[in-house]
DNA sequence: CCAAATGTTTTCCC
DNA sequence: CGGGAAAACATTTG
């Protein structure tokens, strides 16, 4: 699940640890750098970011990167701003923490929990081979991340490097609010169609984070599992792979 | 038991 | 070197 409104609702949960002193770092050294508690302990945080999916800590030393994969999770202080994990188990068993940040009390600050293992965590991350992020990509930005990518649009609009915070899920919310197929190859979308998806891409994101993240859309996980229906007129809907992830869209308003 | 699942990363092939 | 397609990764759920 985690796509930008979830990484968004994170680092916004993070907030909380800003000014504090980081005592004691654990990690499961398969998913980060073997220097990475020895660089933080001692260090006071100072601030937070986001990236499109990446949630970076500053402290006064090296900032930490959180990279969530498809089914970590970040808890703050022990509360855990998203609960349930639509694909991953709603479980939360300590064998899959990954990260225990500690900033003085019994309970962990942050505390990623990951079953998968997909998450990553890093020491200053480069954010620099990152596209503009989907929060506040404009219609020109987006114009340039597309020009010469013969892909479908939405195998693009997954790159991170062309475009970044967008998910498997978000990406199809958004396209179904252009009204554009995911299907069609990205240069050959003209520039008011992709001023359109810029538009959809910083109102639907913004949507999502208000209502709690990328699976609260018009085709939430529960819709797009079934065969799904076209929320405006109950019209079919077409169920396939694209770029080799599932896509759910309406032919009938998609084009 | 089998298939699929929100995400990268790697590998191979133009 | 660059783009794209497909496989790989690891584990749970329906």
């Amino acid at each position: 699940m985690p796509e930008g409104p979830e990484a968004e609702i994170w680092r916004s949960a993070a907030e909380a640890v800003v000014g504090r002193v980081i005592t004691d770092v654990w990690f499961d050294d398969r998913v980060g750098p073997s220097d990475l508690a020895d660089a933080l302990v001692g260090r006071r945080v100072t601030a937070t970011h986001r990236h499109g999916k990446v949630v970076v800590v500053d402290t006064d030393g090296p900032s930490l990167g959180l990279h969530f994969g498809m089914t970590g999770r970040l808890v703050v202080d022990g509360r855990s701003p998203i609960e349930k994990l639509t694909y991953a188990s709603g479980a939360d068993r300590p064998d899959w923490d990954r990260l225990r940040l500690s900033t003085g009390s019994a309970t962990p600050a942050l505390r990623m929990n990951d079953p998968r293992r997909l998450g990553r965590l890093s020491l200053d991350p480069d954010l620099s081979h990152l596209g503009p992020d989907a929060f506040t990509v404009s219609a020109r930005e987006l114009v340039r991340a597309l020009r010469r990518r013969t892909a479908p649009i939405k195998s693009v609009l997954l790159d991170q490097k062309a475009i970044s915070g967008l998910g498997n899920l978000c990406a199809d919310e958004v396209l179904f609010w252009s009204g554009i197929s995911p299907a069609r190859p990205a240069d050959e979308i003209d520039e008011s169609e992709v001023a359109t998806i810029a538009t959809w891409c910083r109102d639907r994101l913004a949507a999502l984070l208000e209502s709690g993240g990328s699976t609260t859309g018009l085709l939430d996980p529960s819709t797009r599992s079934a065969v799904p229906s076209c929320p405006w007129d109950d019209a079919a809907m077409t169920r396939e792979s694209i770029g080799g992830r599932t896509a759910v869209w309406c032919p009938r308003h998609q084009r």
